[in-house]
DNA sequence: GCCCTTATATGAATGACGTTCATCAAAGCG
DNA sequence: CGCTTTGATGAACGTCATTCATATAAGGGC
């Protein structure tokens, strides 16, 4: 029988297998050897079955670090699970990035364990939130950009008018350069939001 | 008649105004007094269009910081204009989100001149591009995060279960908090790129 | 001024796709 | 053993992107 369980599954499977434009409500019932419109008692809308699969795909990013070690450093760890778990399944990127849900049972736990994270480490009340979105800003766009075509910055017939762009690419790491740049990215956003803590430490506001 | 630049106008009209959903081929027609396959001569598919979207949104990014200020101020500079511009089209962003497009023009032209700045700031080559993407990233998710609704983090039926999440909530910033998480994050960015760049240079690698 | 080419608009048609609904079968329960 | 509930079915609908044969108008060479 159908479930919501083994409908994100499969849809995982189907998205992971053949793309994210084959996620069609007709070849998801197809896997799953039943009518489309059978679907239609379990789901009310695809964009529902968007918000599961988000929620399916939140639920592997690993939070557990926090309470086990400095905030800095658990901070980083959930980054990386965070952007493992969304690299795991490129082709959901496009298709989950965009459909925010409110109130996703492991999206909210996950919320959970990293704002009493924070709050535990020293950071004040009024700017858990924004530190949280930050970050998670910053892995969702890495996200997307890891899931995007290698060859976005080949500026094609442009390349004559963008000799600096030209250079940087070709000197970029050839091996997984969105990884580079996701690196990059969170040690300096770690360690710029330390010093932010550490000023705002030094002249709280009431 | 129709023009490249006459379709993409009312294309950013006709989101603004009535959302991501009521952009399709008809609608743009008919804004335009046409019949929709007329479109069809000037643009091969919707997802071409959707690039001519992308370029024009990039062209109102000011990166011309670059030259003028110390590449931090610059880039900062940038990366403000670059969320400006997408904050102006909120329903422009899930839409060209996801559509990366390479060889646009506006675009290939504002990486160059990042790419110059940094480069003329003292960025080693490799690590050039690593640095625009790490911050692209962070404004492209952060655009994303800001055209979301605002209740994303209600847990709603699950608040009992996360009451460090709550707390973080109620105590955030009650205007416009996605703009004072995209300031903590772009100065934590910035302050943390600024440090790995002085490590780079105090050990540098071949 | 006339023919021919080229560019562009048109309207009808096509094939996906999401979604709805009346119908039907099976399972659980008294 | 009948009743109710749950879930599956197939046909239908409306929307959409896209194609194509056709028509029309403009421009250039003679």
């Amino acid at each position: 029988m159908l479930s919501r369980r083994g409908i994100t599954a499969a849809a995982v499977a189907l998205v992971d297998a053949r793309g994210p434009r084959s996620l069609t409500m007709a070849a998801l019932a197809g896997r799953l050897g039943v009518a489309p419109s059978a679907l239609y008692n379990h789901v009310s809308t695809k964009d529902e079955l968007l918000g599961w699969l988000q929620d399916h795909v939140n639920a592997e990013i690993d939070a557990s670090a926090f309470g086990e070690l400095g905030w800095q450093a658990a901070l980083a760890s959930w980054a990386r699970s965070y952007r493992s778990a969304y690299a795991r399944h490129p082709a959901l990127v496009p298709l989950i990035a965009t459909a925010r849900v409110a109130g996703a049972e492991h999206t909210v736990a996950m919320y959970e364990r990293v704002a009493a994270g924070l709050a535990g480490g020293g950071w004040p009340q009024h700017r858990v939130a924004d530190a949280i979105v930050a970050v998670e800003s910053f892995v969702r766009g890495s996200a997307l950009d890891a899931s995007a075509p290698e060859d976005i910055f080949e500026p094609g017939g442009l390349a004559a008018s963008a000799p600096s762009l030209v250079r940087a690419v070709r000197a970029r790491a050839r091996h997984d350069p969105a990884l580079a740049a996701f690196d990059l990215g969170l040690g300096a956003l770690v360690t710029g939001l330390e010093a932010a803590l550490q000023a705002a430490d030094a002249a709280p506001t009431p």
